[in-house]
DNA sequence: CTTGAAATTAACCGATGTTCAATATATTTT
DNA sequence: AAAATATATTGAACATCGGTTAATTTCAAG
């Protein structure tokens, strides 16, 4: 097989091959399925390419994993948290659990994927999160007078942290049959 | 090292300590950490051991969902399915999500596992989602009457499938108190 | 004891992540 | 254009780990 031109593909364009390899490979088989050679080969090129994008395969996953939680964030964008928080919640819910839903194993390695030792979260990670959250704690704001901004954040966690459950369940659900 | 007297521990008893072992290991690590080999250390022995136990490794990991699902079904158990049926439905739904909440990775695990080409669903897994079907099925039961049954066993599913609704008002409940 | 079956391990063989020297390609300089 | 330099890509090497099977050891029954 003939070796990959060097100009077949700039950097940023490899970078993106890669990561878009990743995310076929793990929504098909999970993130037991994905090696470095299997990611190489599904782009025409060898393993060792990767370690000139990447740190590792760790440093790939989390980036895959950014990427889930940013397209999850673009999902909820048209959603209107400011309105009557019922509705607002109920919208973000029913996105989230459709975008999961739509992709369960690729959701799965956002929190399969153990953070390598010492190493911190991704930053676009924590990005992600961070804002997700944000529409949370919006959407709940009518609900609690200015005086308890404390609650209410510690609400909007509460609720966020149970969207998982929810969507799993939801996702069973459709699975189970 | 010394082998493991073989009479060390009954069949069925090995049996139950591997299941656990994998089970700790998944719970903590995710699917993508078990390994025959990381099994058999957690539990004093080497890998071959388990081949007298389970067909494969696809065989445990079957099984150990199965113990996942019946655990569930366990989890469910107290809820009195015979009364109100908004109740009864609210709280399958909550400890639903509070078990899949405790042990996130382990639940990831229930779907994640191709099953085998060729090979069906472990029995004990069908036979729980069975079950778990059930408790949705006698909680709707008040809602139709004896002629309608096949339309409140659909109900049923289609309840099961879109859980997350009933989930989200479980959240809100809480929310409120 | 001897024997045979069950239990346990050791060996097999392929796959894995990662590194690195060698090679192929692109770019710049002369 | 040719030579020189810089970069990209590979393929092999390494060490480890994967599931599974073959061979060995243990134990109980006759």
């Amino acid at each position: 097989m003939a070796m990959a031109r060097r100009s077949d593909h700039g950097r940023e364009e490899l970078h993106r091959m890669a990561l878009d390899a990743a995310r076929h490979i793990v929504a098909r088989d999970g993130l037991r399925g994905l090696s470095t050679r299997r990611i190489a080969k599904e782009i025409g090129y060898t393993a060792g390419t990767l370690y000139q994008l990447f740190a590792n395969l760790d440093d790939l996953i989390a980036q895959m994993n950014a990427d889930t939680l940013e397209a999850l964030l673009e999902a909820c964008a048209g959603v209107d948290t400011e309105g009557v928080p019922e509705a607002a919640l109920q919208q973000l819910a029913a996105r989230c659990i459709r975008f999961i839903g739509e992709r369960p194993k690729l959701w799965n390695a956002v929190f399969e994927h153990a953070v390598p030792d010492g190493k911190a979260l991704h930053e676009r990670h924590i990005a992600a999160v961070t804002r997700l959250l944000g529409l949370v704690e919006t959407a709940l704001a009518p609900l609690f007078p200015p005086s308890m901004e404390n609650r209410r954040l510690h609400e909007a966690r509460v609720l966020w942290t149970s969207l998982y459950g929810i969507a799993s369940l939801a996702i069973s659900g459709k699975l189970a049959q």
